[in-house]
RNA sequence: GCGCGGAUGGUCUAGUGGUAGGACCUGAGCCUUCCAAGCUCAUGGCCCGGGUUCAAAUCCCGGUCCGCGCACCA
């Protein structure tokens, strides 16, 4: 057995990967009889079971170990929805593009550079094209003229029609969290009203991508595992104890802005209390993220934290780092941790009718002094005809803002534009006082966000190994026994009636027993082991002439002593995937045993 | 969206203006008492659409897709 070179970081690996996960069923390009389509890939059967197991372990421990609750919605969403989240007006560009070079332009950007515009992506394009010409804007390429060129509005957000015609513009979700949030309402009541509380949703998003890349870490339509968790910022406080001695290996602003900067190898713990990670709550789930990662198979020597930069940083997030891998020497993004603030929830109690807020008891009910006011309909009904709700509103802003405004026998109003007298008498005004329980506040929310197409990709490519076993070379994936897509191959040694009737009958035990198992019986013994190497399945059972064997044997002694048939002491070789160590055991209770490594709760090693 | 380079069985590839070979894989059989062995047989291919030509997988044009660079990545 020769040591294993971890496959090494030149783009070769990420070459072989991708032809291996399309001869093997990871996965490929959609829609290859029609020529595909870029940016859509499909998970074959190797891969849809990877990317299942992983999205388990995520639910796992992103969920139910944290207590969190799990939804399912739409990834179709109607257009106010995206008005309220911003993805309307902010997730598209101008783009303007030169006639003689072809060069596309940021339209916003060039007005911005070359006038004294300032916010120019608040322009509508009509406006940007006219300022364009009047200031005689040219090619940053070629310098050509750009005057008279069209501007286009690309949005990055996927449309369609909700519905016949198109009276009711909807949009495919560019991230699951907005489904979380739009329901917010509904989700505090399971929540129970309390706080903190956690909502998760494992889906689809989509996102029309102007140049799809590098198989599937940047495709058009993708998965996401994101929590969000909403928190009281003035009382919740993470458990940061139970992840203060998690080391990890942090790349902070301040360092990729050095010139010698590097990364700093430390704890939460540290990292917090040094001000390095400014958000407990994005620190404490770096904290959750870094063994977890490491659990599922992410190379940590490949693995790291890194804090965007201020100009990269979204416009709802104070601090946000990623996790990121490295894959043949550039580092990929697997995952956001954000603290969003009340951005979100905010923005759809503005848009919404409804209410995103969580009401929060007092210890003791306050009592507090408030101007009130309780207007005479009968006088204000005649007077204003149908903007007399209106004015009771104003009065009502009136008496919160400025009770002096009350002292006098009348009280002046504005109303689109014209001032109004009302006496006094007639508002109702009061000072009284009043009993709070409690307030409204708007939660904060920490979020987590996981790329769970990248994670499997990662995983893969962390995964890969090239080794010699007895002089032949051979290909594997050291995947994580959790994540395998196949636990256990099942072989007869060799064609032969009963060595494939033994080797059925310990597939339907090992399924019995919950087991991804595959049955193999085509072609010699090692040509089998490396097709369930090359797809990372850690162990093979071989059924050879020994069990048959011993299980003849087995069954004669139980006749001739006349005794009850007793347990079944027959074997099989069981051979693990990274050493080929085989070991013999008893088919009894192969299942169980299995079943227990796969848990983790025993090492083949030790067996 | 632009530029450069690509596209031949499932995969990797050779190839020439006269419609294609190889290797691996896969399947059947033989052999075989544990690591891609050997033998026989079999399945399966020139990205799409135009053009030039007697004839195009090959040359030209356009498109699609892939890789890389630019731009983009709320």
């Amino acid at each position: 057995m020769s040591e294993d070179t971890a496959a090494d970081g030149d783009a070769a690996t990420s070459e072989k990967l991708v032809e291996l996960a399309k001869r093997r069923g990871y996965f490929f390009q959609s829609s290859g009889a029609y020529g595909g389509v870029g940016g859509f890939y499909t998970f074959g059967p190797q891969g849809a079971s990877l990317k299942g197991n992983l999205e388990d372990a995520w639910r796992d421990r992103f969920a139910v170990a944290e207590g969190n609750m799990e939804i399912d919605a739409p990834t179709i969403m109607h257009e106010p929805v995206f008005e309220a989240s911003g993805h309307l007006d902010g997730f598209d560009d101008m783009l303007i593009e030169c006639p003689e070079c072809g060069t596309s332009s940021r339209a916003d950007h060039l007005v911005e550079d070359n006038t004294e515009y300032e916010d120019a992506e608040s322009l509508p394009i009509p406006e940007v094209e006219e300022v364009i010409a009047e200031y005689e804007l040219s090619c940053p390429e070629c310098g050509a003229g750009l005057a008279g060129v069209a501007v286009e509005d690309f949005n990055l957000m996927f449309a369609t029609n909700i519905g016949p015609g198109d009276a009711q513009p909807g949009y495919l979700r560019p991230e699951t969290a907005q489904g979380i949030f739009v329901e917010f309402p509904r989700l505090k009541e399971y929540a129970r009203n309390q706080l903190p509380f956690g909502v998760t949703q494992i889906g689809r998003a989509y996102r029309n991508e102007i140049s799809p890349r590098r198989s599937i870490i940047r495709t058009r339509e993708f998965t996401q595992a994101e929590l969000e968790y909403f928190i009281d910022p003035e009382t919740d406080d993470p458990d940061l104890e139970s992840v203060a001695d998690v080391e990890v290996s942090l790349y902070p602003a301040s360092e990729q802005n050095a010139a010698d900067g590097d990364e700093i190898e430390t704890t939460i713990g540290d990292a917090v209390e040094e001000g390095i990670i400014s958000s407990p709550w994005v620190a404490y789930f770096l904290g959750v993220a870094k063994p977890w990662y490491e659990a599922v198979g992410v190379d940590m020597d490949r693995f790291r934290f890194r804090q965007h930069l201020s100009g990269e940083r979204a416009h709802y997030a104070s601090d946000c780092w990623d996790a990121e891998s490295e894959i043949d020497g550039n580092w990929i993004e697997m995952a956001g941790f954000a603290y969003r603030g009340d951005y979100d929830l905010s923005k759809h109690e503005e848009y919404s009718d409804d209410r995103f807020t969580i009401f929060k008891q007092y210890d003791e009910p306050k009592t507090v002094e408030r101007a009130t006011v309780d207007p005479d309909m009968s006088y204000l009904g005649p007077e204003f005809g149908g903007d007399a709700q209106a004015v009771v509103s104003e009065l009502e802003d009136l008496a919160a803002r400025d009770r002096s405004a009350f002292e006098g026998d009348s009280v002046e109003i504005d109303l689109e534009g014209e001032t109004h007298e009302i006496p006094v008498e007639k508002t109702g005004f009061a000072v009284e006082e009043q009993t709070e329980a409690g307030e409204h506040i708007t939660p904060h929310v920490v979020e987590p966000s996981f790329g769970v197409d990248r994670l499997v990709y990662t995983v893969l490519h962390h995964a890969y190994r090239e080794d010699e076993v007895d002089g032949e070379e051979r290909t594997y994936l050291d995947l994580e026994p959790e994540v395998a897509p196949t636990f256990v191959g099942v072989f007869p040694l060799q064609s032969d009636d009963e060595l494939e009737a033994q080797a059925n009958d310990i597939v339907a035990d090992l399924r019995a027993e919950g087991l991804s198992v595959t049955y193999d019986d085509s072609g010699n013994i090692g040509r089998r082991y490396r097709r369930q190497d090359e797809v990372g399945t850690p162990f093979c059972v071989t059924v050879d002439y020994e069990t048959i064997e011993e299980r003849e044997a087995q069954r004669a002694s139980d006749s001739a002593s006349g005794d009850e048939p007793r347990a079944d002491e027959t074997t099989v070789t069981v051979r693990e995937r990274d050493t080929t160590n085989q070991k013999r055991l008893p088919v009894d209770d192969l299942a169980e045993t299995l079943a227990a490594i796969r848990e983790g709760d025993l090492e083949f090693e030790s067996l």
